[in-house]
DNA sequence: AAGACCATCAACCGCCGGAGT
DNA sequence: CACTCCGGCGGTTGATGGTCT
């Protein structure tokens, strides 16, 4: 991208919590034209807040895809092991949780997992000191840390083999294979049916719109401005890469049976 | 009932690395 | 090579709502 002096005349940006009229402006137009350069993103959409501010509200709240609402215990179990693993890295931990943003991980982490680490920790130590003399097999009370230890490893294998791939950071099959996650019955359409639970009210025009749309934001970071069937085809190549590699057994929710076609601009998702 | 305290979450800030000039 | 801009990341803050005393 150019570098286009956008915002020299340091215009007054607005901060603090976004109001429906500008998520709405936002949304729009990303839907429309998607983000390109974030920095000139307020302009084009007659906001009055930095370009910075516009991504993070699209990533954390606007993005279609998101899931919203509590963590499911496997989710939890997914952060404390690869927060194990990768200590603060939130970004990377997101990616192995579809629909979560960093964002969202990081509060969890700080207002509850952390703490629950803590207590698991403390208990073990505490329990390591009343059972030092004993050489037997003594019951772990971080049992879910220790287990997740042996499972994390096999995330780990996929972690570094991940980071080494060329495979695109969040794949579009994370997407569909979240929005099946989420409805317990097969879904017709992406285009049609209202399949995100929470946020409905954004996530069904958001989906009406990309009907209509190439796909904004940053789905189509990788693949960008690229029109919905191609970008579609290229993202299943990604997948059969991975189904090859083997890295499929590592997608969660991931189904090989599922089958997909394209009509005009509408993915189906059978 | 009211103030203090706590938990949660959205958003901001500062830094860093990559890329164009 | 230095400079500038941008996007991304992690840490932190501030607002808000709930609970406790």
């Amino acid at each position: 991208m150019g570098f286009q002096p956008m915002e020299k005349g340091k215009a007054k940006h607005k901060k603090g919590l976004w109001s429906p009229e500008e998520d709405n402006k936002l949304r729009n137009h990303i839907l429309k034209h998607g983000h390109g350069c974030w920095s000139s993103v307020p302009i084009k959409a007659g906001l009055q807040r930095n370009g910075k501010s516009c991504r993070l509200r699209w990533i954390n709240y606007l993005r279609p895809g998101l899931k919203r609402g509590k963590f499911s215990k496997q989710e939890e179990e997914t952060i404390l092991t690869l927060h194990d693993m990768l200590g603060n890295k939130w970004s990377q931990i997101s990616q192995h949780l579809p629909g979560r943003t960093d964002n969202e991980i990081k509060n969890y982490w700080h207002s509850y997992l952390k703490k629950r680490v803590a207590k698991a920790k403390e208990m073990e130590s505490h329990n390591q000191i009343k059972y030092a003399s004993s050489s037997s097999d003594t019951i772990d009370s971080s049992n879910s840390i220790q287990k997740l230890a042996t499972q994390g490893q096999q995330i780990y294998n996929f972690t570094k083999e991940s980071c080494q791939s060329s495979l695109p950071k969040l794949l579009f099959a994370e997407w569909l294979s979240l929005d099946h996650v989420n409805s317990a019955n097969s879904v017709e359409s992406l285009g049609l049916r209202n399949g995100f639970d929470h946020n409905s009210t954004f996530q069904e025009a958001a989906i009406h719109d990309m009907s209509e749309v190439p796909f904004g934001g940053d789905y189509n970071r990788c693949v960008s401005n690229i029109p919905a069937p191609e970008m579609f085809n290229s993202q299943l190549k990604y997948a059969n890469q991975m189904v090859e590699n083997g890295y499929i057994h590592c997608m969660p929710g991931f189904d090989l049976s599922s089958n997909f076609s394209m009509s005009n601009d509408a993915i189906m998702y059978i």
